[in-house]
DNA sequence: TGTACATCAGTGAACGCGCGTTCACTGATGTAC
DNA sequence: TGTACATCAGTGAACGCGCGTTCACTGATGTAC
């Protein structure tokens, strides 16, 4: 991720702020996420700190109340963004014509854009939060994978049972091989993590049709 | 996991201690340990905190310094431990008749154990902390894996680069299931995660013998 | 256009807290004669 | 078996630190007349 680039994602209804204070508000809002993304990403999101975040920006401490009620009101809101943000992405290459390969490509583009995102989304729960969208996770990525599932080109239609079945299945292979780059667990294997993730999808295309029922 | 029930896999080539003294020493240190665990469980790895373990124990904070140099030296032996526990537990099935499912449930059980367990070793890497075994893990878990895939029954023998690739399928597809159960992201979903498991299991085993090259 | 007032971003001091860690000390356990 | 000494587990006070958060205040920006 490129922590202080352009505003990644801005959701897509959001309300454009009129006057210069409220746009300068919104602005200085998404700087302190951005810095907030950075800190997760070197120290784990247990980790973040107002103070330290204030300091990065050459703010007191203090000043970032005028923005946030406090430190969980920005967690929350960090979280709210990445599930947000994976349901956009998802549902971005979806539709009519949505098709299981570009939906697996968008998956990994988006697990690469900021490796500690995805692992928070879709990684180790929050310590102590209960997580409001624990299952939440599971829908947001299940809809479209599921969508994508029944439209495929199959010998047979497939049953409700059985596209739920599979898009598990597509959801846990993928994850498995994305999960395991993003930590780092493929470094120094002599294997080439997009090859591997390709690899994988294709297999999974291949088996199509062909579902033994479990 | 159970935090204060018998001693978690003491490793094996471990001296017995003699003198009562040295005896009640290493008893005092595992107990810290299973606290410490039980304190990952709940808050995660970054939050492990000796003053609360101490708390925990009826200690006073200072009182640890005794058993460990000080907070750093405990992960340090906490990481150290799960990795050899894996690594233990993934080898005892092993041997001349090591069969890739008997692995693949060891797997599950060693997870399940603990699933903190799991994921401070195959999931997210220790914020901050190196990870002296970053790439370790791979090794430990590739390596019966692989073992095991070379052992396998197949039409045609494979040639190294073919078992290497498969032993790494293997990996990522067990883990995907795993990692998302551990997790908790089949909750709510209808779906029973050992079966999802087994199913996955299944069809691995089923493409055994016809690999198609990358 | 200029003046009076309200809004609001940001500051610095202060709070209580828990952290890791050090240090001098007490008291029990083990050892040597 | 009894005494003298060494070892070592554990304590309580203290250190500096960074944390989240509050509060009264300053100074700049925007608004109304």
């Amino acid at each position: 991720m490129n922590p202080l680039g352009a505003a990644p994602g801005r959701p897509v209804g959001a309300h454009v702020p009129r006057s210069p204070r409220e746009r300068y508000r919104e602005q200085v809002r998404e700087e302190i996420k951005r810095y907030a993304w950075e800190q997760i990403a070197t120290a784990g999101a247990g980790a973040l700190s107002l103070n330290a975040i204030a300091k990065r920006m050459g703010l007191s401490g203090p000043a970032l109340y005028r923005y946030f009620a406090g430190r969980d009101e920005l967690i929350a809101e960090l979280v709210d963004d990445a599930y947000r943000g994976l349901a956009d992405a998802l549902s971005a290459p979806s539709g009519p014509g949505a098709d299981l390969a570009a939906l697996a490509r968008t998956l990994r583009g988006w697990a690469l854009d900021d490796p500690h995102r995805y692992l928070l989304v879709c990684g180790t729960p929050v310590p102590g939060r209960p997580s409001p969208a624990a299952t939440a996770i599971a829908d947001i990525v299940m809809a479209p994978l599921l969508e994508a599932c029944e439209a495929e080109p199959s010998r047979t239609p497939l049953t409700a049972q059985a596209a739920r079945r599979r898009a598990l299945t597509v959801w846990t292979r993928l994850h498995g091989v994305l999960s395991l780059e993003v930590a780092g667990h493929f470094a120094g294997m002599g294997f080439d993590p997009a090859r591997v993730y390709e690899a994988e999808l294709r297999q999974l295309l291949a088996e199509s049709a062909d579902l033994p029922a479990p």
